[in-house]
DNA sequence: GATTGTGAAAGCGTTCACAGCC
DNA sequence: GGCTGTGAACGCTTTCACAATC
């Protein structure tokens, strides 16, 4: 994994620390813990109210005892016997992924998928705001993409301090990605979440989380071959392998 | 009807079909084999004859070992003492992978993001063309995106047919997720990227993977939220990035 | 009886370190 | 001397299994 989270200090004492993170919560939990969290936001919306690990392993498509070990992780919030409170653990779990602000988001780039993301409501009802959306083409400049104008990346800094940025979104095509991480990194981001097929060279403590649709074809493009390898043409398919 | 669009420069076809799939290339190694291609590809671009695993790592941001490890899964490449040759490796990967012929993908959701997708140049250039871009409304049907003329989803199973279509994208809103997701198999198409925020219940044997922008983001907070507890202030966040 | 929380075991993935080869 | 290929060590993740608790 090459994601470059701020090297920890020192394994600092838990002695009494704000109740919280009293435990180290593994990266590979709180990968997860966004899915869990979206299956009980749902189950709450029902009107559910209690849950086994069982039930949310079954909507969450995972093992039960991983729920329940990711699950305490964050702590003792479940009661044997009966499960868990379906909107406190829901509380907790956005605690711990400091959902309980908004994290405003700049966008770099406006080409199309800087426009789709930018109008897609998701983000701004689930916290992340758009702040901002800027590009280097002038000709980019004044259009107004679900509610937020287009700017020229030089209002970068501006933008990032006005509104106290933490995250930036990359979608900018490849050529231009270092320059547009640069920018951000300067500006005062700390958090990159990248679309652009390139590694970025960035300083220790920025956290990076690419996301590279090519990459994730050739995986499924990988296992489409294997499923043809093993004799299975595309006439009949089906085989008893897993994702 | 796939066609072949055998790849790169000069490359010898040792390829073994019968050893190689005696080898079980690991997962995680598989997922990092875009990356060294994207690396590797870029280089033989450049003119770049061999390449160390150093060098390989450098680019890819990760470990040296990991790199000799992974090639290894696949065959036996390199050379002691001199390195790899670039665009042996190139063509050696894309066989795993099975980017030897082109894999056409079809579109569920002509919404913002898939009309995003269908116009990104990258998916047909990778070897990802797009036969076909469907939507259930039928205001977005006849619309042209990236060449591609939208059609209705009922004529889904024509589209995978004609065009032997394995891979498919979901990008419609997660209530209509499920349903694009039985459309798909139903049709024949075996691998799915998802986008859609929810958990899909597909048969066994059919790939799944899912993109969550959401969660990226609440995973990026969640780190943002480490770096705030441990005594950076959202104020004073902008610290030299220096350490 | 049901279900959590968690040690212990098993399974994977990463990194080390060095023999083997150029 | 340089670099790969890989056994072995290590660390992280998953899963099992069951005592603890309601």
């Amino acid at each position: 994994m090459q994601r470059d989270i701020s090297a920890s200090k020192g394994a600092p004492y838990v002695g009494d620390m704000a109740e919280r993170s009293r435990r180290r919560v593994p990266e590979a939990t709180v990968e997860r813990l966004p899915l869990y969290l979206r299956c009980l936001t749902s189950l709450d919306d029902s009107g559910v109210n209690q849950v086994s690990s069982d039930q949310i392993a079954d909507l969450a498509g995972v093992n039960a005892a991983k729920v329940r070990k990711d699950l305490s992780f964050l702590g003792t919030y479940g009661t044997r016997g009966v499960g868990y409170d379906v909107s406190y653990l829901v509380y907790q779990i956005r605690q711990e992924l400091g959902l309980n602000h908004e994290w405003p988001v700049v966008i770099v780039g406006a080409g199309n998928l800087g426009q789709a993301l930018s109008a897609h409501e998701g983000f701004g009802q689930k916290g992340f705001p758009v702040a901002g959306i800027v590009d280097i083409d002038s000709s980019k400049i004044g259009a107004v993409i679900g509610g937020v104008r287009v700017r020229h990346i030089d209002e970068l800094p501006k933008i990032v301090a006005a509104k106290n940025v933490a995250i930036g979104v990359i979608a900018v095509p490849a050529e231009a990605a270092q320059d547009a991480a640069d920018r951000l990194v300067r500006s005062g981001v700390t958090s990159i979440l990248m679309f652009a097929p390139i590694v970025l060279d960035v300083p220790a403590g920025i956290a990076v989380r690419p996301v590279d649709l090519s990459s994730e074809l050739q995986i499924l493009s990988y296992h489409e071959q294997k499923r043809a390898a093993s004799g299975v043409t595309a006439a009949r398919r089906s085989a008893p392998a897993t994702a």
